[in-house]
DNA sequence: GTTCCGCATGAATCGATAG
DNA sequence: ACTATCGATTCATGCGGAA
């Protein structure tokens, strides 16, 4: 059988470049899409109205060539128009049941860091959806990998370890945060649940979507195992294929925009 | 015009209760009601499948009872029906903008101390819906009632404003500037954000459902003024009710089940 | 090497103003 | 009346430089 070249970031629609690829391919599915009216500049904007039928033509692909064993994860969340919630994001779950998708669970993601602001009659916005989706209820999932330790607050912390953290626990040496690293890895640990407690790093200047590489992290863990693949579909600056080698998983990327996918590229394969 | 007596515990079915009371007369609703399929033997326990019908027939007496500038806070949790999340809540909501309502918000309860478990294929479920909805784009809301102490590095910030600081301030008119500027550094506290995150208390032994008083406590806070009204149609065990006296609110509760009833009278009245 | 401090800015939203 | 653009609001965090 012919088999696509993995560990490639590739430019083009996803609907399209998809077609290249076997049926029951990937282990994981994971994406954060272009929100609807999001980003008029870079996408051309979806305007919300339109946004699930544009969306269900690549989630029809999605659906071939994931593995019967995979898992679909969609991070998206719903805007306000005109003073209320659009439902759009409710429909498209309704929808992708049509299409055969099971909705098997909902995780929130609270982000730490939402963006600011005041408002005479609604509060900051500081959690997204993190949509699971699976096509049979046999599933992959190991949920040893992703265990924290059982104190709230320390899981927290580990959740939410930044990047300048994991340099200092690599340069080891008897740094405080070696010390106290050792100290959690004693502690009982316990399986997390469903909302996830992180900030949005959002280094990636390129970029204009925040998507923090621990929620890949998490997921590409819980789903897959080591050389099991990967695919984001809207890869955007990289940030799930950066993970997905780094924890030696095999990984496509697909990206529309010729910038991110030249930034993509770099940032998945740095290091 | 016939008021109808309050601070008040009525035994009976909400929708038929309801009907005595007059139109534009409660300032909140705030309920959880009976699950779908999960009270049995209290309830009668409304099917999943039927959960909408017989729910959209009481917010449509919701509808007529709340003032025009007042709020409705529905906290529901679908639950996980043959391996999926079920989604009749998803099609509640749209069911009732169908049915007027504007869907303003939702805000997501994170229960900290939800039952242990465990499953093959999910986690322990952490957290609830809190869905806003509004008669109109005009609303009461009183958002200085609920805010909460700043981060400790935030506060530190504020205690010394730095330059970047003053130059966004200094882009604003002068009258604005200086009202500003001292507001800031005061502040010891700022807003909450859409993600609640309490303990699930379940002292209430005598009720099934765990409804934290803080739930009740921060929406009647946000969205209401001593002396209004507060209605809870599925009282329970009068946490509601209990909340809304003590903070000098008005309030009705209507309870089904005669032991939850007197126990709601109980707990309401108790000190 | 560590701690502290200053700095920039973000998947936002609303209301006013302009065309 | 309806749409497009713009300014104002606001908190958490990582980063870099200094002590």
């Amino acid at each position: 059988m012919f088999r696509p070249k993995v560990n490639n970031i590739i430019l083009g629609d996803c609907e399209q470049r998809l077609k290249s690829f076997p049926s029951n391919f990937f282990d994981l599915i994971i994406t954060s899409p272009p929100y609807a009216d999001a980003r008029k500049t870079t996408y051309g904007g979806i305007e919300a109205d339109k946004y699930n039928e544009w969306f269900l033509k690549k989630s029809n692909e999605f659906f071939r060539v994931l593995k019967n064993t995979g898992t679909f994860i969609l991070n998206i969340k719903e805007k306000v128009v005109d003073g209320e919630r659009h439902t759009y994001v409710l429909e498209l779950i309704m929808k992708l049941r049509e299409q055969g998708w099971l909705w098997t669970e909902e995780f929130i993601w609270h982000k730490t860091t939402s963006a600011p602001g005041k408002w005479p009659n609604r509060f900051r916005d500081a959690w997204e959806r993190c949509l699971q989706f699976n096509k049979n209820k046999e599933f992959a999932m190991y949920q040893e990998a992703v265990m924290v330790p059982a104190k709230e607050s320390t899981k927290k912390r580990m959740l939410n370890l930044n990047e300048n953290d994991l340099a200092r626990q690599a340069s080891k040496t008897q740094s405080t945060f070696g010390r106290k690293m050792s100290a959690w890895q004693n502690r009982e640990l316990v399986y997390p649940d469903n909302v996830l407690y992180m900030a949005a790093e959002c280094k990636n200047k390129g970029h204009s979507a925040c998507f923090p590489s621990k929620l890949p992290e998490f997921f590409i863990k819980l789903f897959t195992q080591e050389n099991d693949i990967v695919l984001d579909p809207f890869v955007g600056s990289g940030t799930t294929t950066q993970m997905a080698r780094k924890l030696n998983r095999k990984y496509i990327g697909i990206e529309l925009n010729e910038e991110y996918h030249k930034l993509a590229i770099e940032r998945t394969n740095q290091d």
